[in-house]
DNA sequence: ACGGGCCGCGCAAACCTTTGAACAAAACTC
DNA sequence: GAGTTTTGTTCAAAGGTTTGCGCGGCCCGT
């Protein structure tokens, strides 16, 4: 009466090369090359020893593969702030593409908190073949480590500010493309909702925007720190319905469309209509679904995920083979979704 | 010229116990302990070598320690579709309580996708110490091998059908609260947004709501699936605001916050207010950020993360001590969070 | 002065897989 | 039929860590 209803608990105890050896009765290493396709096995003893293997639910031992000085197929992760919802889809394309190449993601860090002695430990003690980082905030930390000790480093949706590598949406085009739009629709008071301070991406799109508009001779009629947040878009929308109407902007650039959601609700909270018809024109940048549709259906650039990924994975891999090839920046252009919520020019309004 | 600007590049050649036995002048052994703490060492000796060890970048290879027969660290996880905010919250915080216990966690799968046979490789491959779910929709597969191998599995967020350990929000008592508040508050006819059909969580939010009005003699006026998406939650609002206005209900239950916002702007969009004072009153259930704010400010039982992470990790970890512990299942009450989008009783008005 | 006990440390085995080298046997060549 | 290649398999070492056991040296008691 000791454990009430202990099911049925095989808890065979982990099949081996060995133990497959023996109850094949060949050597440890016929048995390894025979699940490897060695051809200097004969097809018969091949096939019997695999069906063996799959009887006995036999799983090569990752860790003992790895000690002699292989590849363990682990990829270290560090997330961003998994409230932009950017982040979760990333984090969703990365596991899938990383499965299809025989990778696994080990999650080193995730969100906000400062970066503890711990992940250097686990970075080196689980031996990653390389590092993806997708959060730039904090990164000082793990970045020196692998440049230490030879670990290759991929950021994605990030560039280094001097050197690493680095595969990102072509911000400051993506934002000179929608500011060009939004002159060529007529509108003339800007105004712009950033993101972290820190963050290369969120500084590149503003620039761009900016950049645009001084080539046309025009300047940002105000400015908001947005935090990168949804909250802090709201904030910035009740600042800028808190405006006497004269001085409201006629189109507002939020570098994230998460800040754009909540821009457009907080405007619309305060009965500011939003959308290419009347009131003001608001964008975005990123393309997460909740944002393409309604009722936001917001006109902004959409990041090419996969592809971010699959550069960002190809660029890794290729420094885990080759760890001196040099830092490369690739750069992926973004595609517009001209949504509902700005006013376009009328060449764009059939599309 | 072949690489033009390769950075410093130490590359020197990974600690290890043996390279600092030999700047030491000790065996091998004598590091190890001395490293661990071992009382046999004498002071003076552990101080040295952990200076040594500090400043060599020493990190103990956990692939090898794991070779001997001890823990790895890591958790397998297996996490729900992404799209769902609750989740992206859920993962920031099980990393995050993980670390500070010492654990990893190794990502074996992530979406809706189906889990193919290298999951199963990878879970034994690399000796996962256990197993976190907290998608219930395909887990066949990951439970069966974990039951197989005695891999110890904890369901967070969901319930197994007939058995394992689980940790849970109680979503049954919750979806009742919300429906004896409703009803309390003099609604009348009733619908619900339910969704996936085959999730615990949903079927037992729906239930107890359910269940709670047939005690009070009331049934549900309409039901509409809402495949727990933003967009589900989105097309059951059209539908309901399509309806004459006789047939409408007078308060909705979105069984996820997910669905509780898109429910909450289509019927806006239909111009059908909702909220505390006038119109439908709409609950949900999960207690996410964003619903919680402007411009929806949702009435939901907020699940409590922490402790169902704190307490998932607990039971899981008992389990890796001691495989023999029973099935557990803890259900820990959600906090009711009232918000301005339904009309609650007077008493609660206060609050 | 000598034996017992303790203190600090080293030896070696074990974990599991991969792989170059070696080895035996069978199939060729002439 | 002897030499040579091919074929099928085994041996052994390596990789880094943990740990039971053993071994010297020192202190203390007598």
């Amino acid at each position: 009466m000791d454990h009430p209803v202990s099911r049925s608990r095989p808890a065979r105890p982990r099949a081996t090369l060995l133990s497959l050896s023996q109850t094949a009765g060949v050597s440890i290493s016929t048995v390894s090359r025979a699940l490897r396709g060695d051809t200097r096995i004969s097809p018969a003893t091949r096939r019997r020893i695999s069906a063996l293997a799959a009887e006995a639910g036999y799983a090569p031992d990752t860790l003992a593969r790895t000690l002699l000085g292989g590849r363990s197929g682990l990829i270290g992760l560090v997330l961003g702030p998994m409230r932009n919802p950017f982040y979760p889809a990333l984090l969703e394309e990365l596991v899938a593409q990383a499965a299809d190449r025989g990778l696994r993601l080990l999650i080193l860090h995730a969100g906000e908190g400062s970066m503890e002695e711990r992940t250097a430990q686990a970075l080196l003690g689980y031996r990653v073949d390389g590092c993806i980082v997708t959060s730039a905030v904090l990164p000082s930390r793990v970045t020196a480590i692998c440049a230490e000790n030879a670990v290759p480093l991929v950021m994605v949706n990030r560039v280094a500010r001097d050197h690493g590598t680095a595969v990102s949406c072509d911000n400051a085009e993506g934002g000179a493309r929608l500011a060009g739009l939004l002159l060529a629709a007529g509108h003339r008071r800007f105004a712009v909702v950033g993101g972290h301070a820190d963050t290369s991406t969120s500084q590149d799109r503003e620039r761009g925007f900016a950049t645009r508009l001084a080539e046309a001779g025009h300047g940002l009629a105000c400015r908001f720190d947005g935090g990168s947040t949804r909250e802090g878009g709201w904030a910035a929308g009740l600042r800028i319905a808190a405006l006497p109407p004269e001085a409201r902007p006629d189109a507002v650039f939020a570098v994230s469309d998460g800040m754009a959601m909540g821009l457009i609700d907080a405007l619309r909270s305060a009965a500011i209509p939003v959308g290419m018809t009347e009131g003001i024109s608001v964008v975005g940048f990123d393309g997460v679904a909740t944002a393409l549709h309604p009722p936001y259906e917001l006109t902004t650039i959409v990041v090419p995920v996969p592809a971010l990924v699959r550069r960002g994975l190809d660029l890794l891999l290729a420094r885990v083979t080759e760890p001196d090839a040099p830092d490369e920046l690739v750069t992926l252009r973004g595609e517009l979704h001209p949504g509902r919520s700005a006013r376009l020019p009328a060449m764009l309004e059939g599309a």
